[in-house]
DNA sequence: CAAATATATTCACATATTCTAATATTTGAA
DNA sequence: TTCAAATATTAGAATATGTGAATATATTTG
């Protein structure tokens, strides 16, 4: 697998409203489950069922403490990603030139014919 | 829906090797299906089923010239999201103090007893 | 008009993903 | 030692997703 499919395969995994949320928290420091659990309206397996995904794709890892897990981001990516999600975006790109109505343009390339 | 969880939907919808090839080449100008069919390695039936993904999803949109559909891209979020799955990066993120054998450390926060 | 080109749609199947429920494991406290 | 707390694991059901095959549609060309 190369540099490219990879990146994409951690997008697929954290492309779920609660991974996003639990990384979104660990981008502000080391957090435990029970954390988690605070701000998640999911059960606690589910939430460890989400840990043990984005640990298996290498994203987060953890550390022990007692009884605690204590969780921390690992993927530099993440921290890019988090912060394309937040940001405001003005509108649509502008598109090419075509009528609005018939949505008839003309293909900028070379016709094969 | 609000802003966020459609921000991930989108993320979702792209997580493909294959979307994110045409996403890639539609960065680059207005293209249709027949040019996707020189680099993908997969049927045209498939490109346009995730052509139609995309557009469905809002992500990007064509216009007509003659019969050909010209597919170009609409949202912005998708050029820096492009951007940062091309970005490179300098190994891991520093972790927290922690024993590297028994990964033992500290809990930072509060502790509920 | 008939044929060819460019592209879309539909269906059915295989696979993957996610969640719930039940239970297990580990550790600190009493 | 026994109990409670913190967390993980497993299995199964429900659902979603991706793909191939077949076919449909629209437009241009002859």
């Amino acid at each position: 697998m190369n540099e490219s499919t990879s990146r994409i395969e951690l997008l697929k995994v954290v492309s779920h409203p609660a991974r996003i949320a639990i990384l979104d928290e660990l981008s502000k420091g080391v957090k435990c489950v029970s954390d988690f659990q605070g701000f998640l309206e999911i059960s606690q397996p589910n939430i460890s069922q989400h840990l043990s995904a984005l640990r298996l794709a290498g994203i987060i890892d953890f550390f022990i403490d007692g009884r605690l897990r204590c969780y921390f981001l690992k993927n530099p990516f993440i921290l890019d990603l988090l912060e394309i999600l937040k940001k405001q975006y003005a509108g649509e790109l502008p598109g090419p030139e075509c009528c609005p109505v018939t949505k008839k343009g003309t293909y900028p390339g070379e016709r094969r014919r």
